[in-house]
DNA sequence: TGGCACAAAGTTACCGTTAACGCAACGATC
DNA sequence: GATCGTTGCGTTAACGGTAACTTTGTGCCA
């Protein structure tokens, strides 16, 4: 009597020795014929490459990785994933890393520093080969623990301060002064901001703070001001306007700190029949793809997101390859449209 | 003489090992800890913490899962991340996985089937604990491969056809119906159909269909219809619009596949005289966030993408446990505004 | 005081892949 | 025709964990 072991019943996932076994060559050949195809007769990968088709077979990356030192995750780490805002910083990222064979491992911290650290720590678990991750200001521990990783770490919307390797972004108190700037040079005097400014939220800090100094420049203090908690979304914006023009009626400009929330203001001064440009003049931060087409046309500064993505793609590759961490600063810029008074040269 | 081997100099990134032999016990004893810590004595695993904490310890996953045989990466496959089409639902799943402490691995096959092919092997080379995916149509090898993985497949998104697993969605021919419904029912009669329809993009040419065949069914053929095969945005909805009012001006009513198109046609009725909603109603789905904020305010059709997302989230934790698979249809809402008009009853 | 149950730690064997090394067969070289 | 570098493949040892099994130590009870 034989005993036979009936192996072809299993249906688990296959695996090189599977393939090997197949074919009925050893396990490393099947590796070389993916990892160092010339390597290996034409006429043998052939076969292994039938066999790899016909079972089905997906190499496990997890083995791949542990064995080989490199890893081909990035972690990616954002702030919010609403709206528009880091969207296309996210598409245009991965489908650079793409081209590298690079894969995307995502996390979200909806501006929780706890739960900032928390997700960090579950990305570096995976041993990726670099982190991108917005901002510039994060938890000590986080710093702490990326800068221990000893992977290239981008961080990425924001310049400034104590930066942990490459920085890739723009000075958010730039973006500030400029919306002041920019209302005071169309005539307008009372200003007012308006919009979401929450606790871990450093770069809206960073606005509203840039915005006050440069009004404060200009002699025009104080200077009304309006914010919250919560995320921003135009209801936000509407309730925060009405309330604006109750407290402070003699206001004539307001900045936003998003678009999402100006699109809410715009409602507002126009329910309470205030004409824009000419009463009250709106300016916001973010070009959403719905700007140029809310009544007035929205006048914003545009960051250039695809860019940032692009560069951090970049800036990944370089410094894989040993080159010297760096900060870029990315160009934004105002796009005057018709909710701020053009003012005749 | 004697030679002295210094270790501590070589800063690798720390292993079980490492903490081990600081702490003196065995590699074990540390897993442990970790993974079941009331085996340990309370004192010792003290000291390992400390150790851990002191050396920035961080778990190696690809280890742990190569030997544990349970992953907690989850593939998240969307078409696009270009505006708020699918961030909400990646933004609500992402938070639902993280309290089961799953990892989001994501990937962006921008309508491209070669590229989801690429992709969904790329994402599976990580042996995933499931896999969500937009869509229920996928090149014949994709479905293959996701059959072949053993791991709950959660499509969302569309529903209808052949599931490869679960899905999660709703029916895109009855949201193109209830677009040519709702016209006809508020009194228009010359409709038209514009927005990206992509080669690739399923659900849009189902809503198309949809609307068509509604249209026909009353008695409305034929119906002008304008589509592009870029993806959709206000530029591309102004210039189609303008288009259309050339070739057809007799329309009196427009739905639009995407509310960013529709931000545009706006802007096209508009600039060409138009009033909205007497001369021309306009509908559009999506319910971006600035839907509400364009002059007139867009009728368009919401889905609901928390629920999607959180449902799609349940679902995975459902099938991992062992329950059936299904098919669940999510609810959407017409909402109408001022962009089309409003009969009296 | 011996026996036994149980708690706490150590040993060992993988998980699937890659990389370093080894070795045979073969053609080129002098 | 012995030497040598290539080519093509097999062997073996990691990689850093986890889980099953084994060993040691402790308290309790008969």
């Amino acid at each position: 009597m034989t005993i036979e072991i009936d192996d072809t019943e299993t249906r688990a996932t296959p695996t090189l020795a599977s393939i090997a076994q197949q074919v009925g060559v050893s396990v490393n050949t099947v590796s070389r014929a993916l990892r160092a195809p010339n390597t290996v007769r034409a006429e043998l990968r052939k076969r292994i490459n039938v066999a790899m088709e016909e079972l089905n077979y997906v190499p496990n990356r997890l083995a791949g990785c542990l064995s080989g030192t490199r890893t081909d995750i990035v972690g990616v780490v954002v702030t919010s994933l609403y709206y528009s805002e880091f969207a296309s910083i996210i598409d245009t990222l991965q489908s650079a890393l793409l081209d590298r064979d690079l894969q995307v491992m995502l996390a979200n911290t909806r501006y929780n520093p706890d739960q900032e650290l928390r997700l960090v720590r579950s990305i570096l678990s995976w041993r990726p080969a670099a982190v991108a991750i917005i901002g510039v200001d994060h938890p000590p521990k986080v710093v702490e623990l990326l800068k221990a990783s000893g992977i290239p770490i981008i961080e990425m919307w924001d310049t400034g301060g104590e930066v942990i390797d490459s920085a890739i972004g723009f000075d958010h108190e730039e973006v500030g002064a400029a919306q002041a700037r920019h209302l005071i040079e169309q005539g307008y005097r009372k200003l007012a901001f308006v919009g979401s400014v929450r606790e871990n939220d450093r770069r809206a800090q960073k606005r509203l703070h840039g915005f006050e100094t440069e009004a404060a420049a200009a002699g025009l203090v104080p200077v009304a001001k309006l914010t919250a908690q919560q995320g921003g979304n135009p209801d936000l914006g509407e309730r925060l306007a009405l309330e604006l023009l109750d407290r402070h009626p003699e206001i004539d400009a307001v900045a936003c700190n998003s678009d999402v929330v100006a699109f809410g203001v715009l409602r507002a001064l126009t329910k309470r029949g205030k004409r824009m440009p000419e009463d009250i003049g709106v300016i916001a931060f973010g070009d959403n793809e719905a700007a140029a087409c809310v009544t007035p046309p929205l006048t914003t500064i545009r960051p250039d997101r695809e860019r940032i993505g692009r560069l951090t793609a970049d800036a990944i590759f370089a410094r894989i390859n040993g080159t010297e961490p760096r900060t870029t600063v990315v160009d934004w810029h105002l796009v005057a449209r018709d909710s701020t008074r053009r003012r005749k040269p």
